[in-house]
DNA sequence: AGGGTACTTCCGTGTGGCGGAAGCCCGGTC
DNA sequence: GACCGGGCTTCCGCCACACGGAAGTACCCT
């Protein structure tokens, strides 16, 4: 290697971690990528990520289309179903969610804490619903939305500091980002066992969250989002969200999904 | 290495294959595993499992719960929402589903093939339906279910002649596993433009699907499953799913997922 | 034709992956 | 409390195998 750092490089890494490197090339913004597109991204050689990519197309975590570009595989996606906390928490919510969607026919999401933004696990819209920024797989700042209030007010200290440390991004006039205001809504979160965000992330919708226990622990965050300009518009579904969450949060617990296996940060 | 063979080894894979290896241990049968475990199932020395795991935690694949065991990681999850045979898919199908179980309140089911498999990609289910024993993220045999079916009657003929050879499994007395008896129901098939799976898999419950085309190839397949001792019972659904599988094409090929990125099987 | 871009293949070099072994921790048993 | 066994972690020297520069191929576009 031309690097002379003894230590673990940066960017390049080593052996498997560069075949990691590969995946991690890959988001949702850049789904589609050419073989040198890919080296660039990486950093790895074209030769060494020819190699790499072979490898994955073997096996299925990358596949390559008639235009020459290789995407995300099947067998990634499939094996993205084992993860407790995508397909095992969206099995034990389905049917809640789906009852609060025919009932609202409104936005119904399902989403969890990663580090310090929320990833959205499970999304119903209907066609006519607001429509929002947020999609299924994606992740959002966990101090907008409603959800990530929640997430975030339960997170353990360490996370909120962090996260009222940094600058908080402003999406529309209402989002809060001071930090002394944030704290104060938290703790107002805390208090009241749900969330609004009122017109916080798009100046048009205002939603509602409520927290998804297991063995006490806030492990999810569920909300509706509603077409509205004040939290009146919200009043009339917040008991529905509260309640499925609390089905949720039984039916997590009965497909046995404790905790433990449902926080699991980085690990070593 | 203990092996003397000079050619590829039948399980231990090299370098980056391992830590292939080591994902595909974990299976909807055996979600968790110790470190041990993974050592054993993959063939892998638990010096070198150790480490590959370590390497694996630290990117998010793995995610290690206070008891000692690994399990597939959010991280994985997160980028099989990119594969477009995956969520891509199931984004563009989803509203139609959302309608068809609305109105039918019974199992609404999407799935794409994979090899000579079926590979579930989204299932809607009312908690009074007929049981299946199909779920999102699993596998099942093309031969037996009416989705199967469709995938089957429309897959390239090398991949009918594999399934038409390997002997056929049984799963109730109305299995039909005579390659003969099959090549019919297949012609059968491509003829009416749907599928009928009746007691084929569970001797409750009757389904129809139909297929989704990308200009003109088909690339998934959508059914609906319905408690009955007989064809009769499907008869009431079957237009509604004919009808929602080509609102589905359209939205496939509206959202830009061509044949190309939507087949892709092995690549090289 | 010529230059540019993108992909594929080859092969000598040396580095980092490999795994045996030893040590550690915990829980069970006598 | 000593002993034992199973599982996990760390260490380190050897050498296979990954690495990537370079040359070759294919296919634009000018």
């Amino acid at each position: 290697m031309s690097r002379r750092d003894p230590g673990p490089p940066p960017g390049g890494r080593s052996a498997g971690g560069k075949l990691l490197a590969v995946l991690d090339a890959f988001t949702r913004e850049r789904p589609a990528l050419t073989l040198s597109e890919l080296a660039r991204a990486t950093g790895v050689p074209l030769s060494t990520a020819h190699r790499l990519v072979a490898e994955l197309c073997a096996w299925g975590g990358l596949e390559r289309s008639a235009d020459g570009r290789y995407r995300v595989g099947l067998r990634v996606w499939e094996l993205g179903a084992l993860a407790p906390r995508g397909l095992g928490l969206r099995e034990a919510a389905l049917p809640f969610m789906e009852d609060l969607y025919e009932v609202t026919h409104e936005n119904v999401q399902l989403a969890v804490r990663q580090d310090t933004e929320v990833l959205f696990i499970e999304r119903f819209a209907a066609r006519d619903a607001v429509p929002v920024l947020t999609q299924v797989g994606g992740r959002f700042a966990l101090s907008a939305t409603a959800v990530g209030l929640v997430l975030l007010a339960h997170a353990p200290a360490e996370v909120q500091e962090r996260v009222l440390a940094a600058p908080l991004h402003r999406f529309t006039e209402h989002t809060v980002v001071d930090p002394r205001r944030l704290r104060a809504v938290l703790a107002e979160v805390r208090r009241a066992g749900c969330a609004v965000s009122d017109r916080q992330v798009t100046v048009d919708a205002v939603s509602v969250a409520a927290p998804v226990l297991a063995r006490g622990e806030v492990v999810a965050a569920l909300s509706v989002v509603v077409r509205g300009s004040s939290a009146a518009a919200v009043r009339s579904v917040t008991p529905g969200v509260r309640a499925a969450a609390r089905a949720i949060s039984r039916a997590v617990e009965q497909a046995g999904l404790t905790p433990e296996v449902l926080s699991a940060q980085p690990a070593g």
